[in-house]
DNA sequence: CATGAATGAGCATTCATTCAT
DNA sequence: CATGAATGAATGCTCATTCAT
């Protein structure tokens, strides 16, 4: 059974998806520049994994996205909007992705492989936009919201964690704790990935899966 | 019983120990002058983990360690030779640390727990350390003597669950994808009591070994 | 008689006129920017002469041409992508007026003042050139088309020299060394100039001509 | 006859004899250092001519000499000084030479062979230190000095010039110009020897001062 | 909207010189 | 005398940002 807790954070969660890429953008486009923003969207994921925020310069984004320097100022007001913008609309999409997937009547157990599912899809189709939101350190250009963004999945991750020890099905320690080291196991097996340090194909994220929530499940004889 | 492949691994892993981070720098220093090649040291690592490598500017290295901006060039050949000395001085310690305390006749629960607790302990005592090795995304700038030692750790977490899955007590599943599932979620709970997102004392970080331990465990009824 | 080695190095000479110096320029200026591009050149070619390539900083370029430090790269891709860019331009510059102005079928006495003539005219257009050009020892900066337009001058001549002494009126020797010796002797004096040695009018070096002449010419009684 | 100015000229410069290289340096240095500044000296001469006056760093010097940087601050009070005392030996070296065999009784056609052959024995038992005293362009470093020692050779030279003028021998023209031609022909075949562009050998340095006496010379058809 | 030339502060690095030992 | 660590101003060059077109 589901706590109200839990419900209220996820409907506060479906609210913040009002919150588009386009916050921090200097004007609002009209369609046919779209093309351009998202060129320039792509080309800044593609960069910032490949050299990080400092190493990539403006104007290599600008040539990758076939634009002109200045073009970029057009849609967003600074280099931090940019990269916060990117961070903003992917973090958006695996957030929105792992909600509306999420199978909110079943058992902790079955949400627990929903959720780890949804990342692996989204990882697996967008390995880039994984890279650049978990595998990179986004020191100090985050803004605030880009880390209430983060934030809010951290927070729906602790309310499963703590919904499924109401449940007696977890480990009943801190669920930050629990949250925290399940999305850093999941960080650190995709990371091995995206590094060709192992294998990881489907089959394997599925057995990691497993294990993982071995790690928070009560076992019989722990 | 420890497999042959595992105790040369270790012996190699000792040899490596030979490495110290004097290897990149530019000058033998003479006792005296030490003080100021921590002192520089002591300044990148606390820069570095603040803003980055590409978001530290060499001056304010030198300001930050009380020297002269030229000072660091009769240290350190550039700044890339900085930044290694450094990642290799502390991977070294750190690995050097999890070897001496590693104890090669026990049960591979009790060594894994061993292996946990060093890390923790070093974790716990040098912060900042960890955060460098662990936290940032250390691109293009690392050498290859830097990635050989990162990899020796990490052959090193794969021997042990090979031999441990040899004694019947883990998983049969890629060692590799194990050993970074398990340092994946030691990294995100130390990473969520670095960013301050969760309080994690020592107890926590014990209970945290044993959930750990649990996802790479065979258990009874699974 | 012109022969037919000499002809065909003077086709190679009138081709290589295509090669400006845009060449090794970094972009494609308009025309409007065209004015801060001749502004460093001219800036550049002082300075360099004034104090050499080694001894002139590119903010010194930058005030002296009224740009920003920055706009230089916008022109040139280095330094010494500048100094090549002025070398090529005005040894092309002095090669083209030598060769159009070139008697072809004329005796090589004619040849020669004219030539020197030449040479006389424009050393005295643009002293700074010549001296850039003639007065430096242009070391290790100068690229390999650089060079070949050096060399190429110098081809010129040691054939004009060939071609006299196949007409019997200059001295059996080494081409080449005559060659470097008559250039010699007129950078001599044009130096005594530069360097306010000598007074040296039109007249004096109209007569240091005729004296050249006489260093490579035959004389009836030696 | 020689004139009594020439006379006079030649006195002056066997006086200016005294100063040696020693006047530019710091201290006044007892037989066992000599051996270092020598070395000093022999490396300064390589590199200068190597990479030129800017391009050539101080430590650099130290290390080719095989001594520490701050020793050379012992025996010369700065870079400057180092060149200056560089320049000073090497051009009162040749200015001795040419002196000392310059056979002042003997007709002028005579001496100008001398003096030839004396550079011509200076550039090619000595080729960088010619080339470093006639090859480069001193541009702002050399003191006043320096600038007069060279200036006493090309008095040298033009009273020589004067002086064979007055025998009526030589071209009736500005001496300077003369001297000037003189000496750039021959430096223009000796740099085409350093720079490889030309094979000149003892045989071709004999030619080449018949050629260029002919330049200065009067031919009875002129 | 879009451009890209222009800016100038800031970067990593060098190097002439000093000075404590 | 001799050293070489230390300095810090200066260098060649980059790059986020602006703005005239």
């Amino acid at each position: 059974m589901m706590s109200t807790m839990f419900i209220e954070l996820v409907d506060r969660i479906l609210e913040s998806y009002e919150y588009s890429f386009n916050n921090h953008v200097a004007r609002r486009p009209s369609p046919q520049t779209w093309n351009k923003q998202e060129a320039i969207l792509t080309a800044a994921l593609r960069l910032f994994v490949e050299r990080g925020y400092h190493g990539t310069a403006v104007p290599e984004v600008a040539d990758a996205a076939g634009v002109a320097a200045g073009t970029i100022y057009h849609y967003f007001e600074s280099k931090a909007a940019l990269v916060n913008a990117l961070y903003r609309h992917w973090k958006q999409t695996v957030t929105r992705a792992i909600h509306a997937s999420f199978p909110a009547t079943a058992a902790p157990r079955q949400q627990f492989a929903a959720i780890w599912r949804e990342m692996s899809t989204f990882a697996t189709a967008n390995p880039e936009a994984f890279a650049f939101l978990e595998l990179h350190h986004h020191g100090s250009y985050l803004d605030d919201e880009s880390l209430r963004l983060d934030a809010s999945l951290r927070d729906f991750g602790a309310a499963f964690v703590k919904n499924a020890q109401l449940a007696g099905v977890v480990k009943p320690m801190d669920p930050r704790l629990l949250m925290e080291l399940v999305f850093g196991a999941f960080i650190g097996v995709l990371r091995a990935r995206w590094e060709r340090r192992a294998f990881v194909d489907d089959d394997a994220l599925v057995k990691a899966e497993a294990a993982t929530w071995d790690a928070i499940a009560v076992h019989p004889a722990g």
